[in-house]
DNA sequence: CAGGTC
DNA sequence: ACTGG
């Protein structure tokens, strides 16, 4: 049943810049469900990083996102900051794309490439806690397997939202406490975790005991992150991410990309790594320079027992390249050109038909016909 | 084989 | 190593 009684508030927003429906389904927020029959996303929202959820649907037309929540008070306030803040919407992509042009010519001038991939050009600021879990979740998987994980760790150990005009619950993200009091290895294993599941046990496990340690036991999940985390200079913050089990420099990288802001974090997966050889001729062989850039990083990161213990030295080569090329914001260069290697799917789920296949649009789109070549 | 990690 | 498409 559908109320119609939503209150919807509305925020002027260029779909040009910003199409919520790519943004949310290229594989950086998983827990996101879309209504085909009326063009909304609704997932259940720690507004203010405390206890409580709010549930919130979105949706969007050429010049305005629209958002309502369903749940609580409809607090117009609290959404229109949650808003602002969650698709960063103070970031000028224009400046970025015009930075870009100048730093990357060879990559970014051609619009005709780039244009219809600006709408992608978006890394959502998300919620700490559940970016570290989703991530961990992420390794040697693929999208629509990783959302579901993510979802089936709601109905596991979350609480259940009362809300009217679902047909299925909707679920809070569970907290650190939620999990380790009653989730196991085994149960996860059960739901089809894989060898992921220690990972999560592990991490829930070590937060509740940082916050213990620290005192802070008051403090949500992603406010200890936060607490602990931010405004430290990036190599001190992944060191501490790194200590977390189940995440690696590129787990570690996204989370503190997408979920605690640092925007200069170029996350190096294998597809930004075939994107690093192929177009940018990064050498995975090892000439003198290298052998001399890596000696030096060593040199650096002997203050950093955990990153020097699980850092790949070539792969994080490959991210201080695309930082230095593109900048501040080379983070979300890399969205760009993530979306563009391979932006044709995701697992998103369809809460009332089936499951939705995204398409990106490219000029010369030829990549699914390349990617069968290679395949066979 | 999938946005790696142990 | 898990596991589903």
């Amino acid at each position: 049943m559908t109320s119609g009684v939503d209150k919807w508030f509305k925020i002027a927003v260029n779909i040009k810049y910003l199409d919520i429906s790519t943004v949310l389904q290229i594989g950086q927020s998983f827990r996101w469900v879309y209504n085909g029959e009326t063009n909304e996303y609704i997932s259940s929202i720690n507004l203010d990083h405390d206890k409580t959820f709010d549930i919130v649907k979105l949706k969007q037309d050429d010049k305005f996102m629209y958002y309502t929540s369903v749940n609580n008070n409809n607090n117009k306030q609290l959404l229109h900051t949650w808003v602002r803040s969650y698709f960063l919407l103070d970031i000028d992509r224009k400046q970025l794309f015009e930075h870009w042009k100048i730093k990357d010519p060879k990559h970014f001038s051609n619009l005709s490439h780039i244009e219809p991939l600006c709408s992608s050009c978006c890394i959502l600021q998300q919620d700490p806690w559940e970016t570290l879990l989703s991530f961990i979740c992420s390794s040697n998987n693929n999208i629509s397997r990783i959302t579901k994980m993510c979802h089936t760790l709601t109905e596991l150990a979350g609480d259940e939202i009362p809300n009217c005009d679902q047909l299925s619950p909707l679920y809070t993200f569970p907290n650190s406490g939620q999990i380790i009091k009653v989730l196991t290895e085994s149960i996860l294993r059960e739901n089809g975790f894989g060898y992921r599941a220690k990972y999560i046990i592990e991490t829930a496990k070590k937060i509740v005991d940082l916050k213990l340690k620290d005192g802070m036991m008051e403090l949500s999940d992603s406010q200890y992150l936060k607490w602990k985390i931010s405004g430290s200079p990036y190599l001190e913050a992944r060191e501490f991410a790194l200590a977390f089990s189940g995440v690696g420099p590129k787990v570690a990288d996204c989370f503190l990309l997408m979920g605690m802001g640092y925007h200069d974090v170029v996350p190096v997966d294998v597809h930004v790594n075939r994107i690093a050889q192929r177009d940018y001729k990064i050498t995975s062989g090892s000439s003198n320079n290298k052998k001399t850039q890596i000696a030096k990083l060593k040199l650096e990161y002997t203050k950093y027992p955990t990153t020097r213990r699980k850092i790949n030295f070539d792969l994080d080569l490959i991210r201080l390249f695309f930082r230095d090329l593109w900048g501040a914001y080379s983070g979300w260069a890399q969205a760009i050109f993530f979306a563009k290697e391979v932006g044709s799917t995701s697992g998103i789920v369809d809460g009332s038909v089936s499951k939705r296949k995204l398409l990106i649009k490219t000029e010369d789109d030829n990549s699914a016909v390349t990617k069968r070549i290679k395949v066979k």
